[in-house]
DNA sequence: GACAACATACCGACTGGTTGGTATGTAACC
DNA sequence: GGTTACATACCAACCAGTCGGTATGTTGTC
């Protein structure tokens, strides 16, 4: 019912079907993230969704079980690309934790690039629309985001005991904080219809961790805060 | 054509009937408020709206001349709910421009109470499905979003004259930085289905407000960032 | 102060295009 | 020959917007 990969053959290459398959439902669900980031959940209609990927209703029911499905699917399709992306991402190579951190942030304002659609979170356009209305959705919504916060709360937490052990806020909250001005970001981007605000509030963003995690030059000592 | 409001009688009191009129529109507008954050924009359906008032779909149509107009006018309603709030919110009566920024804060934090439609961010909400297809609607978002940053904003300046002449960020981009905060606050917590994470998110700004507009007690002026 | 002429506010049935989902067919592959 | 992977045709529900009608004012006129 839930499966969402065909099984891989007990031995040998995977089969030519299987394959065309597997592909025709990444191209619905790259399909999906671009409909749903362009008009969100609800004014995303299925067939938007097959034109985006060159197919048919027909294919789009065979792999997924209603337009809701396709959407949870979606959400953990994105959340896999972008494991992906930061995984390869330079900036987690540096060795001092705050560099990871402040990396990180780099690392999003760099790659606001190209059109609205292409940089914005699926997860944040839908669950906005959908968390009272789709349970399933604002879950599968909830879970990646709060992931992908775990991931940046590890290098957080590290740098906290290294630089600001004292301090009161948490490495989750400082980790949920990120995100949200992500998503903010990207909300007032839509507004302005352009990728500047959010750079800009990446730059707050970040002269907040430089100044909660002690400035990166190790100079003064005592002037870190909190 | 777009005359929204019955002519005035040249002398002597409102019409009754005028006033009925105006009410019934008050109850649309309030209703598309609730509905509209309840499930976005697209999943709003006029018949919702008007159960929500309840009226029907002759009142609705009687009133605005399509489902985009009233959300336009709604989003006016909803920056003019917003302008009454803040303007009546005791903060504004610092002295100290600080404590007006901070106070804001605290206070933008204190109204984070009931129910997720009830303090989310009509605005925020209808522009993360509007922007691309509805530009009427974003154009709205975006005017009545940048009007309540600029209140922020002048606060914000004043703040930075007295305690941060210096440093490099602006007042303006502040002020967006704040919203985007906000917004994105939101949407974390419509995820997680809770305020709680958008009231830490106002811990993380009001800590850096605080720190880039110098500590609130003025004791160790060199503490000061940027 | 009564009556005609008109305006405003609203109801609710109807319509026509839209859309999620289904049923059936078929071609390739194993 | 059975299963997978689609395409095509179709349906039933939904929903924004229309329209004829009614009720309740309001204004000018005599």
């Amino acid at each position: 019912m839930t499966l969402t990969r065909a099984p891989i053959s007990k031995r040998g290459k995977a089969k030519a079907a299987a394959d065309a398959g597997a592909a025709s439902r990444e191209k619905l669900l790259d399909a999906a993230m671009l409909v749903i980031r362009s008009k969100g959940y609800s004014a995303a209609r299925v067939e938007d969704i097959c034109a985006e990927a060159g197919l048919t209703k027909g294919a789009f029911f065979h792999h997924f079980a209603s337009k809701e499905a396709c959407a949870v699917a979606a959400a953990a399709h994105f959340a896999a690309n972008a494991d992906a992306l930061f995984d390869a991402a330079p900036y987690t190579r540096h060795t001092d934790p705050r560099d990871r951190v402040l990396g990180y942030i780099d690392f999003r304002k760099a790659i606001l690039q190209g059109e609205l659609p292409q940089f914005t979170c699926l997860l944040g356009t839908m669950v906005q629309e959908a968390y009272d209305s789709h349970p399933t959705i604002r879950a599968a919504c909830d879970r990646y985001i709060s992931e992908h916060a775990k991931r940046l709360e590890a290098d957080i937490a590290e740098a906290k005991t290294l630089y600001a052990p004292e301090s009161e806020w948490t490495p989750q909250s400082a980790a949920l904080f990120s995100q949200a001005v992500l998503q903010g970001g990207f909300v007032l981007a839509k507004a302005k219809h352009g990728a500047k605000v959010a750079a800009d509030c990446l730059d707050h963003l970040k002269r907040y961790f430089e100044a909660i995690l002690g400035a990166p030059a190790p100079r003064d000592e005592g002037k870190r805060i909190q």
